[in-house]
DNA sequence: TAGATTGTTAATCGATTAACAATC
DNA sequence: TAGATTGTTAATCGATTAACAATC
């Protein structure tokens, strides 16, 4: 159980979770079934780009019909992995901490938080969601004892990659990185960046570049 | 003045962050010259795909020698428009909101917040870096008032589709997008999205792809 | 000058799109 | 059965990598 997608590329999992998010959509509009080329209209991606990408994963349509909204979504749910509970911890209990800890998708999702951590006196000893902020200098043995699998990293830049040592160190399997930086992990370790600077550094390039036609088309 | 750069591709827009936030620690640890080939080595990139990406916006290196760092930092610092300050608005004041106004990154590359907006009424009147937090419903008439050029969506899911409609009514030109879903602008407004639980599934399922490949392995 | 490294063209690789036979 | 739409192969497009002449 559980098939072997090593062979899947990037361009295309990184697609997945906006179908898993459309088929929500279309489920709690009590849509059922939908066709390539309807769901193309809707997200944007090409009818033949979207049955290219479920086809990675198997049949899940049927000719002259299309797909079963319910079932690809659970597939899709499946497949992200989101079937399934992981215990995490959060690395610095300030705003951005605590942002992740009430995201409702991420509770919604199988993401179980056992702890908060932070260096800060004044934060640790306080709850958020009936969590526990505790010191930072009990991660790992923390994260060693309650087998925590994904370690959430919300801490400055400058403490990152220690704070990143010490997860791995104790054995967890993969980190959600929300510094700055390119944290540096063991080959078995999995990392996901959220880069929130280079996001909107993009924006800012979008918004100069336009500007720049705008006042050249002026002339 | 502001060349035009409308055909480089995303792809290589979407490195230039990369670019720059490299630069920027070179240039902390007073590395003054870096070739493509040591470049490459420390960002990942091939050096050849680094040559190619700086030449799209013109010849910064130098035979023989390669690239000044602080001169290659400033271009594409200049290049991200980041040398321009943008005048911003965060709707939404929650934790996520206001851990984008204290984030280090935003107050330092340009981007000046004139305000907060929530409609929560214990949040309103409040104040985060000396930056007001205004009722909601007052966003149009300040955002007009201010020309303010960039919205930052930091509410739930349910009101992002009307506080976008607002933001653009008003005339701002770009919106930052946390919510989790595709919000519909004019054609001339840019939005850049920071879908957090994408990232996040995006973990899952790397880890339940590689326990799976190792459950099988240990068959 | 000799060595190093860029800028740039050409070759390769991978991802997207088009087309259509299979089939519900 | 006829119509619709998938699954899948083939064609196209775009992005990455390799190679090397230009030149500092």
């Amino acid at each position: 159980m559980g098939r072997d997608f090593t062979d899947v590329s990037m361009a295309v999992v990184r697609r997945l979770p906006k179908y898993h998010r459309y088929l929500k959509d279309l489920l709690d509009k009590e849509v059922y079934r939908i066709s390539s080329r309807e769901l193309s209209r809707l997200i944007g991606f090409t009818a033949s780009q979207i049955r290219q990408d479920l086809n990675c994963f198997g049949g899940f349509g049927q000719q002259g019909y299309g797909y079963n909204v319910e079932e690809l979504y659970n597939e899709i749910g499946k497949i992200l992995g989101l079937n399934k509970i992981y215990s995490t911890v959060i690395i610095g209990a300030g705003n951005l901490g605590q942002a992740i800890a009430n995201y409702p998708h991420f509770v919604k999702y199988g993401f179980k938080l056992y702890g908060l951590f932070d260096s800060n006196p004044k934060l640790i000893g306080m709850k958020i969601r009936d969590i526990n902020i505790y010191d930072v200098d009990a991660i790992e043995s923390f994260v060693e004892k309650n087998q925590i699998e994904i370690g959430i990293i919300c801490t400055p830049k400058e403490v990152a990659q220690d704070i990143a040592d010490k997860l791995t160190n104790a054995g967890v399997k993969g980190i959600w990185n929300f510094a700055p930086l390119d944290i540096k992990v063991p080959d078995d370790v999995i990392v996901e960046n959220v880069h929130l600077s280079e996001s909107l550094f993009i924006l800012s390039y979008l918004l100069h570049e336009k500007e720049a036609l705008e006042a050249a088309k002026r002339k």
